[in-house]
RNA sequence: GGCGCUAUCGUCUAGGGGUUAGGACGGGUGGUUCUCAGCCAUCAAACCGGGGUUCGAAUCCCCGUAGCGCUACCA
């Protein structure tokens, strides 16, 4: 039997937790889980420059919203700690100077800037940008010299002849001839490991068995694998995952819309869509099935149906899926969702709502209309004002209707005389005042729509004057009515 | 420029030597209905191009093209 599994995902605190990065943790996760392994959360801070403060805690914020508890990391601990890199610098300064001591890699003390220039001279002329080895050519004496006086340095890994290659879990067998790599720099002058050198050292460490990381790094690979080499590691299996893009084609980014999984939560987006969206997106079951709670993607998840190409994020289709378990949660869990929303927006005044039942008893007649807490006021509203302002094109609607403010005034007074101001009683005298008029139900209730809703789209009719009551519901009729007659000519009878 | 990866409806994808190339989002149409949503039914929509291999290629191979990624003392 192999080793138990051990994944682990990697971020910097640089920025917020990206639906891309979120995606290639999902994945980690649904791994580790599969095959009872555990899911490593370590974070890459070694680069003081870049590293910001509040990061931390929206992508640990981040990752529980989802559900993706980490087994060792930040705040849990764990056998192979610590999980954060800028406590570990000990390890990489050691492992640098063992391979400074073999003789696999050496000091550089190139000034970083005039390197700069360099790289962008070669670009310039349209050469490969590789450093040209100048320290290496140094004398043994004379490096450790300089090091010895105290002159800055960095040490870089002396990249081997030959290739590399290694047997992709998610792309088969990808090859680099080491010529086109670089001798990449494995600690900084600051004594900082680069990244590459910490992530190989720190892998080893965890013990870490399947590196599931973005295709973005997929250059990487290559020369990480020399590093384990020059250590004496055994490195572990590598997978790389597709790109997520954005509508355009290109990478991902804040112009094409929300791509942090906290925007996409302050959007009113189930934990639970997203964790499935994201799944979705270079993985399939088999083509056909769609929906699948964390659970059941635990079991079924497969590396081998990871797609290859970069996936394109279909916000249209996120919000459907968000639609589809919205509207699976119970009525009080939507009505939560719902305050919480009113609440944090202030689109309402504090006082609108005390009144848990009737919220409740709203939120349940716009039904499956929602897909998102934020469209509650799109089809509740105008229980929330005195009184309504009609929008544009259905007022000028009902101003057209000849016949409208006669049966807006007749329903008024119908449903002032209903004995129960119920659903069935509200309902029966309106198709009464319909059948009276000679006209279908609708002639009656678009009209009563608009006056009392202000729009052309609401839940039931009944539902709404129920919610409205029998005052309210009267009085808007009859506001309705008068307007229309101000504003129309009477009928020609 | 170099290196690497990828290529099926607009998008996410299934399939993979012989299929009416399947599903989902989005779009169209019809039904249910007081509108919308939902639900049901239904339609349109794809194998990047060129060469091979083969009886047969969307599927395997090569070339081209395109897209993306990397090419830091960033991760």
């Amino acid at each position: 039997m192999a080793s138990p599994v051990r994944v682990r995902f990697a971020p910097s605190p640089t920025g917020y937790l990206h639906v891309g990065g979120a995606r290639t943790a999902l994945f980690n996760y649904l791994f580790a889980r599969q095959h009872g392994g555990a899911f490593v959360l370590r974070i890459e801070d070694t680069d003081q420059d870049r590293n910001v403060e509040e990061a931390l805690g929206g992508i640990l914020e981040g990752l529980k919203w989802l559900g993706l508890r980490w087994d060792e990391g930040p705040e849990v601990g764990g056998p192979a700690g610590p999980y954060f890199q800028s406590e570990r610098l000990p390890g990489y300064a050691e492992a640098a100077s063992c391979l400074l001591a073999e003789g696999k890699a050496y000091r550089c003390f190139c000034d970083p800037e005039d390197l700069k220039r360099r790289r962008e001279e070669a670009l310039a002329r349209g050469e490969p940008p590789k450093y040209d080895r100048t320290c290496f050519r140094l004398s043994k004496e004379e490096s450790e010299a300089r090091a010895a006086k105290g002159e800055p340095f960095a040490i870089r890994f002396l990249m081997p002849e030959g290739e590399t290659a290694w047997d992709d879990e998610v792309r088969g067998t990808v090859t680099f001839q080491n010529a086109t790599l670089d001798d990449l720099v494995i600690l900084r002058a600051d004594r900082h490991p680069t990244y590459n050198f910490a992530a190989v050292v720190d892998d080893a460490a965890m013990e870490i068995t399947h590196v599931l990381r973005g295709d973005d790094h997929i250059s990487n690979t290559p020369r990480q694998l020399r590093l384990y080499a020059a250590l004496g590691l055994a490195p572990p299996r590598f997978g790389h995952l597709p790109m997520i893009l954005g509508p355009d084609g290109t990478r991902l980014s804040k112009r094409q819309g929300a791509v942090s999984v906290g925007e996409f939560r302050d959007d009113g987006i189930l934990p639970q869509a997203m964790v499935n969206f994201l799944a979705l997106l270079g993985w399939a079951f088999d083509g056909e099935r769609e929906i699948f709670t964390m659970d059941e993607l635990i079991e079924v998840f497969t590396l081998d149906r990871v797609s290859k190409n970069p996936a394109i994020f279909n916000y249209e289709k996120l919000d459907w899926m968000n639609g589809e378990y919205f509207r699976a949660l119970p009525l009080q869990t939507r009505a939560d969702m719902v305050a919480a929303y009113l609440k944090e927006t202030r689109a309402l005044p504090e006082s609108a709502l005390r009144d848990r039942p009737f919220l409740e008893r709203a939120v349940a007649a716009v039904g499956d209309r929602m897909k998102r807490p934020r469209q509650f006021l799109e089809y509740a509203g105008y229980l929330y004002v005195d009184r309504v302002e009609p929008e544009q094109i259905p007022w000028a609607e009902l101003v057209a209707n000849p016949f409208a403010a006669a049966r807006l005034k007749k329903l008024a007074t119908v449903l002032s005389d209903v004995e129960l101001f119920e659903h069935d009683p509200i309902e029966k005298a309106t198709r009464g005042v319909a059948v009276s008029e000679g006209v279908k139900a609708g002639d009656v209730i678009m009209p009563a729509r608009i006056a009392l809703t202000g729009k052309k789209v609401s839940p039931g009719i009944f539902d709404v004057m129920l919610l409205l009551g029998r005052e309210r519901t009267v009085e808007r009729l009859r506001h309705a009515a008068d307007r229309l007659e101000a504003e129309s000519p009477a009928p020609t009878s």
